[in-house]
DNA sequence: TTGAAAGCGCTAACAG
DNA sequence: CTGTTAGCGCTTTCAA
């Protein structure tokens, strides 16, 4: 026998208790204004007195909207979900969200029947969803931006689709910026610790540092892949060191790859940055209490999840929106770039 | 003008094309089993064939459940999002709730506005609720507890009422057996960074502390509070090393603390252990990260967040279940706690 | 085992 | 400016 729920005061007591008929409170809750001021006042008394909450269901039914928006995270993505970056993201996502009328829901996206999140999504259960993708292999959402105003997190890979819209940051010039001030402290061998081949934000970094490495006029550095962790960081690492190249200056996509790589640099007798000068990419806890601290391009992930959220309301609302954003970044030059 | 949303194909549509009434189709859709086989099938087909998907507001508000929980952060724990541990548990109870009818809703919690987030519960907008909680003032969710099916996560401070249910870790029982680990090596002149004091978890760590100091006949030792926060944890050791008192170990309650304090350690010289040994709780990427590894007591807050989840569940359900579940934790004994 | 019919609580024309 | 009247898509007695 489930739990006895308490009985809610429904629309219809208070227009009794105002003295009113149903569509007026529906109005005055709805803030419409062609209602009386007294009219409107006698209501919201009732509403008060009653402690009325209108019925969330009732009111998407009728409306035919929901007032709620998902926010997927791939399960491979969610075993990263320790990712501060993540975490800020999906935080500044609901934070914005809590000033709306509008609830996030947290999906899931289980590897093993995708179908059943873009039944989900395709189901008319939510107004809009934000796509937070680590992984490339996102083309059944790309699908989906015909039927639901969807907004991604990062470039998706298969862009094919005519309306995604993208928040993100211009990661191939935020990599360029931390590389070329590891390299203007007379660096001559780059190397980096590069993301997941099947990644936007990976490839495009990984792009970045090579540009940059370029333009400084030397040769192309030794690249390692890791996966953004700091376990992958520190295997990485351990790859460039075995590989006998010499190597006086790392880029590495993550800070918490960067973390990573300084315990493997430490363990092989290497000081940072004297040794071995390291920028990287995000501010979060790993940057700023690495030892040196981390020179590193800083985005905010709190406000890019904002604007995510700001955008799939602005969509819903059909209001026209530009299909992609570029979040700023900002180089902070701290001690590991060297001098 | 809104976006067109693509309209869905309703239940009537699945009767009509499987020949039978809408009540059949929603008696297979709900799994009765009091349907022909054959029926069954027919109606299996067409809502293949039409890709119909329930709609979940009709749904809810027909049954009067909503299918949805809530899981409720205080907006001051907001800050904390980036902490490892809250997003595992986040991941653990969404993880678990896929697996369920039921959807996640993340409710921040707004100080300014307090009775909003109530104003939502109460509003048989959810079935049950979540509360993960850092501070300590959520009497006012104590209150909600005897309208709606809540589940704390770690043990809220006002535990007046009677129906609180709540998963949490024996943290006094972890700190007793992390400090313990660290003092068999010999020390003689254990601290402790303590948490935020309005918290459960920290108080009964500091208790646990303390317990085993008394009980290895040492005298106690100084306390410094943090917030759990690698910076607090900083503070809070310069704090101890400026008192002048002799110390020879530490207890951090949470392992970014542990690992903001081992830099102002290695800034004055010290060397971790054989200056000073640490423990720990937590056995994140800071504890496995720092160097050397920190000695902790792991507690699985994934499960934990399982476990919140799977609780709510049966309590919507009624069925019966324990008022409070201890995750058990596990000491991981690595190199910081000495030799 | 199935269908008919009456709502769930709210919004949205349409009159007035 | 306000009330009347239909539903929104589904579940659920109650009969058959």
């Amino acid at each position: 026998m489930p739990e006895p729920r308490k009985q809610q005061p429904t629309l219809e007591l208070v227009a009794e208790r105002a003295g009113v008929s149903r569509a007026t409170v529906s109005r005055v809750v709805n803030g419409s204004d062609k209602v009386k001021a007294d009219v409107v006042r006698a209501v919201e008394k009732a509403i008060a007195e009653l402690n009325y909450v209108p019925n969330r269901a009732a009111r998407s039914l009728a409306q035919g909207r929901t007032n709620s928006i998902a926010l997927v995270i791939p399960e491979s993505t969610a075993k990263f979900f320790a990712d501060p970056y993540f975490a800020s993201v999906i935080q500044g996502a609901a934070m914005y969200l809590s000033t709306t009328e509008f609830t996030l829901s947290l999906l899931i996206a289980t590897e093993s029947d995708p179908a059943k999140t873009s039944r989900y999504l395709r189901g008319g259960n939510v107004d809009g969803a934000l796509i937070l993708s680590h992984h490339a292999d996102d083309s059944s959402y790309s699908e989906l931006a015909g039927s639901l105003p969807l907004v991604f997190g990062g470039r998706p890979m298969s862009n094919e689709n005519g309306n995604v819209f993208v928040v993100d940051v211009d990661n191939a010039a935020a990599a360029r910026k931390a590389t070329e001030a590891m390299l203007k402290t007379g660096r001559k061998h780059p190397a980096t610790i590069s993301g997941p081949q099947n990644m936007g934000a990976a490839i495009d970094r990984q792009r970045g540092f090579e540009q940059a490495v370029q333009d400084a006029g030397l040769p192309a550095g030794s690249v390692a892949v890791g996966d953004f962790t700091p376990d992958s960081g520190e295997s990485a690492m351990r790859e460039l060191l075995a590989s006998g190249a010499k190597i006086d200056s790392l880029f590495a996509a993550s800070a918490q790859m960067a973390f990573g790589a300084m315990k493997v640099i430490a363990d092989a007798g290497l000081m940072v940055p004297s040794d071995i000068a390291i920028a990287t990419i995000d501010d979060d806890s790993f940057a700023r209490n690495a030892s040196p601290a981390l020179t590193t391009v800083a985005q905010n992930a709190e406000e890019q999840g904002a604007k995510m959220a700001e955008i799939v309301v602005q969509r819903i609302n059909g209001e026209s929106v530009p299909e992609r954003i570029i979040m700023p970044t900002k180089l902070i030059l701290r001690g590991s770039h060297g001098v």
